[in-house]
DNA sequence: AGACAGACCTGTGAGC
DNA sequence: TGCTCACAGGTCTGTC
């Protein structure tokens, strides 16, 4: 379900209610998710919220160091949504619902309520450096950040082989375009998404990269894509979709060309493009 | 190194 | 109504 726009848009739901307050407790119901929860997520129990942040589609929520200054505790809660997980602000002792797997209880009796009917999602502790993190350090750059742009993927790209669709969506390469916004980068940068990744020049690379960071930052404006089920912390969905070029338009008119957007699988997934703009 | 398939799970909608 | 099948927004792991 969520990719970097819809992550970001939980990050920015989430923050003001965490950051400087204390977690009273971290509620499991459920571990297993794609690896069991640890139990060092109750290492935020009685501890302040320092601050939360982003790495990729990870959610790192940081804690105060303690007093006593022990190393091995200083860092905090790592969050990935995986394909169908979501965050939601309630009070403690509200009910849980289907797929409502861990609490982070806070002491004002205030909730953030993780959720996952798949179990795709991972819920786990980083210790600091948070770049050390077995799931972080092999990341590549954020696509919004000023150390991306068309030069890195073109290097990056010589002598690759695989569909260029795959490329964009490796984490080594650049974080954060999932399945429906590397369809819409391609279509806008007017690339075939079948094309090998070593065969495109640096000049289409330079489009690319303006696509990938366009569309991620207009999907966050909009509180990012609901097809079927996402919902922000509040359990508003998000307004993309609308805007929406190719992403499961299959057989419709592409809006460029009129010409039927086609679908096919590449890297087992759907992968959705204009044939007569996209080459 | 890199390309690819398989794995992890539940839910939904289409077709019979 | 109920069965089966295809498909769904991610990404790690193992094999070649």
């Amino acid at each position: 379900m969520p990719e970097l726009p819809e992550v970001e848009t939980t990050l920015r739901g989430i923050e003001p209610f965490l950051t400087g307050h204390t977690i009273r407790e971290i509620v499991v119901r459920n571990a297993s998710l794609r690896w069991a929860v640890p139990p060092e997520v109750h290492l935020a129990a009685g501890r302040r919220v320092e601050s939360c942040w982003r790495r990729a589609k990870y959610m790192l929520v940081e804690m105060a160091p303690l007093r006593t200054g022990r190393h091995s505790q200083a860092g905090g809660l790592l969050i990935h949504l995986g394909m169908s997980g979501s965050l939601r602000i309630c009070d403690a002792g509200d009910a849980p619902r289907k797929h409502d797997h861990i609490d982070i209880v806070l002491e004002n009796n205030r909730c953030v309520r993780f959720n996952d009917p798949r179990r795709f999602g991972v819920f786990s502790w980083w210790h600091r450096p948070f770049s050390d993190h077995k799931l972080l350090k092999n990341l590549g750059p954020e696509p919004l950040s000023a150390d991306f742009c068309g030069r890195h993927l073109w290097n990056a790209s010589r002598g690759r082989k695989g569909a260029v669709k795959n490329f964009i969506m490796d984490g080594k390469i650049v974080v954060g375009v999932g399945n429906i916004y590397a369809s819409e980068a391609l279509f806008m940068a007017g690339i075939h998404p079948s094309r090998q990744a070593g065969r495109i020049s640096a000049v289409r690379y330079q489009a690319l990269a303006c696509a990938i960071r366009d569309v991620l930052s207009r999907a966050i404006r909009r509180g990012g894509t609901t097809l079927r089920d996402f919902q922000d912390t509040d359990g508003n969905p998000g307004y993309f979709a609308q805007e929406l070029l190719v992403y499961e338009r299959a057989g419709l008119p592409c809006f460029q060309c009129q010409a039927p957007v086609s679908r096919k699988v590449i890297g087992q997934r759907s992968s959705y493009f204009c044939p007569r703009c996209q080459r």
